[in-house]
DNA sequence: CAGTGGTCTAGACCACACA
DNA sequence: GTGTGGTCTAGACCACTGC
């Protein structure tokens, strides 16, 4: 493990242990210099990757404080993990409604990078948060990267397969926001009616060396989708 | 300007202006470090920026590349800017509904943390994109950080006022999103129908200080609302 | 195994907040 | 002015990619 990424891990669990509280001040650095007995580099480092994520926020010549939402039930939008990691507080679960292996329409393809003769995993899934219906999910995986996948693994978590069963590393992804009305098919999947709201999400999930590795198109129920975003400043 | 900072845009307008298609390769570190005349951290750091950003990842072993989102007419999700800045290849204008200085209600005054016996401007705008209506935005700024508003400055650009007229550095921000119907009131002003769906975003933004100083609800027309976020990986 | 990016260090110096 | 975080350097060493 990084060192840097240790240290980080332990304040994170240190702030959680503790129940330390919006604003609250965190030990200056020098403090943590000794505490984790480094180099003052790394400590920065520990603290911008907190600070990415939303965790604290660093104020020149006053110190370290740390940064809370206040609203619960909401999903992080960002994020990698398919979810999962991210909800451990929430229950999801999975219905596969469909997977097979086929060969991609012309959008997968060019999404997906890759030749038209070429297989894909198609996954057409309903995600469940805390029992109720929270989106439709349809996904296509390249099986070049990924060989195998079964019901099992979709109906729990594809991408922690991906990333322990496979050994693979997901780097980043590209993400697409829409609002819209339900078709009929929509609206019987998701238990609502044609017409009602839906907020539709695309995504290309790549690996860390850019390989292009999963489009995915989800449509929430627009009862359930909450979403926060800590916002780090671009 | 910061030395990392400045290489960064200096990176990225390169990329700009030679047209660097996703994928292609930048130069190693190695020459950057002796192109700028600058320490591999520096180089690092500034590389780090524009990871973050979405507009390149590296590869360990193998290189840095560029990416790059391939659909336009989206609005990116990220940055604090309030729009304009991420936006300047988009005309968004604003036309003011009201503007008053008053007290804030309950729920205003806790996202601002701020007594209800302190003032808050009141602003009421109707945003366009492209000369279409975009989105209706009710903003409530701390009257102790924001001491002055005109329409002028609102039917601008607010943010930029706060930072470049005022001096003010905005720091972070948290956002909340929520899919939902428009009431009679909403759709009259979007001119859309009642019941049609509507993208609610509450954003609380914060000077680098931790100080809140602009809570903002809007609800954006569902014809206009196509949102991009790049995400890094958390 | 050569090439390339990533981590870590020790320390100098800078910039800002706050009293 | 003191305390605190931020930048920058030069260099050692590590870890991954791809030939």
């Amino acid at each position: 493990m990084l060192k840097y990424q240790q240290i980080a891990n332990e304040i994170e669990s240190y702030i959680e242990r503790h129940h330390i509280q919006q604003g609250e001040k965190l030990p200056v650095l020098e403090s943590l210099i000794k505490e984790f007995d480094t180099s003052k580099s790394t400590i920065v480092k520990a603290l911008d990757v907190l600070e990415k994520k939303g965790l604290i926020f660093q104020v020149r010549g006053s110190g370290i404080f740390v940064r809370r939402k206040k609203r619960k039930n909401y999903i992080n939008l960002l994020s990698n993990q398919g979810f999962q990691k991210d909800l451990e507080k929430f229950d999801i679960t999975s219905e596969v409604l469909q997977l097979e292996v086929h060969k991609p329409s012309e959008i997968v393809a060019q999404q997906l990078h890759i030749d038209r003769d070429q297989d894909v995993y198609y996954v057409k899934r309903i995600r469940y948060i805390e029992g109720e219906i929270l989106c439709l999910e349809e996904s296509y995986y390249n099986k070049a990267v990924v060989p195998y996948l079964n019901k099992e693994i979709a109906t729990t978590s594809i991408f922690q397969y991906i990333e322990d069963g496979l050994s693979l590393k997901v780097g980043f992804s590209d993400m697409y926001l829409q609002i819209g009305k339900l078709t009929d098919k929509e609206a019987s999947y998701l238990k609502l009616n044609s017409g009602d709201p839906k907020l539709t999400m695309e995504s290309i999930f790549y690996l860390t060396n850019g390989t292009p590795f999963d489009y995915s198109t989800v449509i929430y129920n627009y009862n359930q989708a909450q979403f926060y975003i800590l916002g780090t400043g671009i």
